[in-house]
DNA sequence: TATTGTGAAATAGTTCACAGCT
DNA sequence: AGCTGTGAACTATTTCACAATA
């Protein structure tokens, strides 16, 4: 607790996932040509609140100017850096079953930073198949390419997942994006993040559900006064 | 009343977000022809802790039974009562791209209690046309059939999902899970959740940049051994 | 004056330790 | 003997209030 490391600026996780859309809205209001802009107006864009947003970035640093507001370009450039946005990361989709395909031809992965060049499977008719201008190939063929460290978007059934993680943790891989429901073990050291559709879904309908009444009160009410529904009274 | 509804048991945020886990593992648990489960053992399936999952699952009331466990049926049955999937929910995915286009053809939606019954767009060229086994409606088309309750998937491009939040909660949406990369904003009693992928790898990008020191540290702490992340360099 | 940056307070969530049952 | 349920302690995160400052 007092190495050289660990005296390194410590970034909360919420943070950490808050600063890429920090990002998002950034380039959006660059392309508007806005070149400053207020934490209140930053916020807003982003669907944070304004308090949290400067805690948020004081994190990184004093990068605003008091009375003013933040310059959107030194901010993308300070928050690009600290995501390790700088170089770019190649991406490899392991599992070409139909969201695996889906995900290959979307263009939501080809963010500025990210790149997907493999596409990876290990069924044999599907091997050699063209997607989306890329060539299907098997771990092996992954294995020869794919010295540099990427990131695995995993993208297999169930069953297959934990043994899809394996081999690409054997490539070297440490970090995996899982789309596969269900869970997989990693060693230390490798980071996962899981993105579940049903999961999403279930908890939707909790809120769904439970809110009904309050919801519909809600609803009516902010037509004509704006009424806050503080879900945490009892 | 929204009274009783408001005495209710008020279940923790992060607790609901994990109860689809819970009943995923149970499934598998079930399917393996297990019929009593110990909170370790629940756990260890779930990918959390053993007291995290009790302190959960005491939330809902006293389903095990000390010195035993808990029956995976019995316990089943209760996470699934409390999320609300005792009903079918009727999903809508609004947008039919790359990405909707793959959302209906995959099934991972089609966990106990969704099914995926409407496909909308507004595109002349898509409407009509048939997507896994569904007919293409435009919002019109939505409005006759369903009066219900329904959750919308929202995979259109980001500039079309705001306003095809608006038409869907026009007619009676409260539940929206948004895969457009964009804040979306709705009145109060709507809830939304989203999935964004380019976030999910720039938060991976971060931990591969940031924590290689601390993860090889973590392994073996023997020597200073000052490596540099073998990233590639384009 | 307008707006950032930040300690302090408040709230939410996790882990611990062990009492309480079966 | 073994395992659940839970108050208490701890940690993380958000919100508040306001000092600092361009």
């Amino acid at each position: 607790m007092s190495t050289a490391s660990a005296a390194r600026r410590e970034i909360p996780e919420a943070t950490v996932a808050r600063l890429p859309l920090y990002l998002r809205a950034l380039a959006a209001l660059d392309t508007r040509g806005v070149e400053v802009v207020s934490s209140e107006e930053l916020a807003e864009a982003a669907g944070v609140r304004s308090t949290g947003l400067r805690k948020d970035l004081s994190h990184l640093g004093s990068y605003g100017v008091r009375g003013v507001g933040y310059d959107v370009g030194r901010l993308t450039e300070e928050i690009s850096r600290e995501l390790g946005l700088h170089h770019d990361w190649s991406v490899a989709i392991i599992g070409m079953g139909n969201l695996g395909h889906a995900l290959a031809a979307y263009g939501g992965f080809a963010t500025r930073g990210f790149s997907v060049r493999w596409l990876v499977d290990e069924d044999p008719a599907v091997i050699g198949t063209q997607i989306a201008g890329l060539q299907v190939i098997d771990f092996a063929g992954l294995a020869e390419q794919a010295p540099e460290s990427i990131i695995a978007v995993l993208a297999t059934p169930p069953h297959a997942a934990q043994q899809a993680a394996d081999q690409a943790i054997a490539l070297g891989v440490r970090s995996i994006l899982n789309f596969a429901p269900c869970v997989i073990t990693v060693p230390d050291g490798v980071e996962v993040r899981k993105v579940d559709l049903a999961t999403e879904l279930q908890i939707l309908a909790f809120h769904e559900q439970r809110g009904r009444d309050d919801a519909l009160d809600a609803i009516e009410e902010s037509r004509g006064l704006r009424r806050v529904s503080s879900r945490g009274e009892q």
